[in-house]
DNA sequence: CACTTAACGCGAACATCTTCGCGTCAACGG
DNA sequence: CCGTTGACGCGAAGATGTTCGCGTTAAGTG
């Protein structure tokens, strides 16, 4: 009793995605996202008001769909086997990704996750922390001794994040990357 | 001529707004925040629909102006003269404040205010940060040589919040800020 | 103690959001 | 190439959310 129902991801159905998608990404750049609506998701991507209820339940779960497909095609993680390079074009990537539109879509997806609107966070979200993690992994079967995926988080990512949050001006991400060398030498 | 507009906010009105608020509060630890509505306020607090939106004119304010009025009236900045016990006290107070139910209605709050559906934070929601400013100030007065406000935020505020934001454990205050102090020797 | 009018209760009207059933089209398998 | 049926378009119905005008109450003032 196989209770595998059979699904047509192509042709029509990918078109009608990327149409959507597309709506929403032009959408965003153009007005604050706080005003972003469903019928306006329909209107401009000409795809039926009811079939993106069908698909994707509501507007948050669309933006959850959205800003995974942006942030899975940006860069993945370098591993040129220097961890303080490394770390330093990551954090670069972080802030970068947080200052623009995409900040605020992540922000309040994000949020929408925790509140319990949508439900888990898709693959694609937390790769980078996979890659990350086998990053330090690498490091570490080098004989080196870097710092836990959490520090990283705790004292690069974190201040990114919340810049975003209060709204004030981020810490510069080379100054995070050096506070953490400087909290775990890596000798 | 004199735009001043008489306002009458005892009586009834502040009776009024205390049962909203209290209303807000027992609803919020009854059910998941993504669920209240405004009509469940309403219900359970006794006031007409049409005056909650008079007042506050939606959700996320009415929840401002809760979380302010929490947020206040909780513990205030400490000041003893030792800079190490008096941010352990402060790194506590708000990793206490955002573990509860207050976090994620704190969360909200943030993100519908900086995502332009909220007006501006109210004082009440950034006294502690000037009431740490003002910490450091004497800590500066009397010789010391403490951190910068923006540095504690990054270093002992953020990782508190990127947990809550990503629902993973937080680190310990006190490393938090132990780490502080390794980075900022105060000597 | 009067008088003015801000703030509220009330309910209907209005707007927006969400769901649903049905007919059609085309993706996938044989 | 043919048959099955998943996914979509369409529009109406239903549910929620938001605004409005009017009458009533009581806070603040002299």
């Amino acid at each position: 009793m196989s209770d595998q129902r059979q699904s047509r991801p192509g042709g029509r159905t990918a078109r009608v995605r990327a149409d959507v998608l597309r709506a929403v990404d032009d959408l965003t750049t153009e007005q604050p996202l706080a005003q972003l609506t469903l019928a306006q998701v329909a209107e401009r991507s000409g795809v039926h008001l009811g079939t993106l209820y069908r698909r994707w339940g509501s507007l948050d779960g669309l933006l959850l769909d959205a800003v995974a497909e942006r942030l899975t095609v940006r860069s993945p993680v370098r591993d040129t086997g220097n961890l303080h390079a490394d770390l330093e074009d990551y954090a670069h990537h972080v802030a970068e990704d947080l200052s623009g539109p995409d900040g605020k879509l992540l922000l309040r997806t994000l949020v929408a996750v925790r509140l319990g609107t949508q439900a888990q966070l898709p693959p694609a979200l937390t790769r980078r922390y996979d890659e990350m993690q086998a990053l330090l992994d690498r490091a570490r079967a080098r004989g080196e001794n870097p710092p836990t995926l959490q520090q990283i988080v705790d004292v690069v990512v974190a201040p990114l994040y919340t810049a975003l949050l209060f709204g004030t001006t981020p810490t510069n991400p080379a100054t995070l990357v050096d506070r953490l060398l400087k909290l775990h030498p890596d000798q």
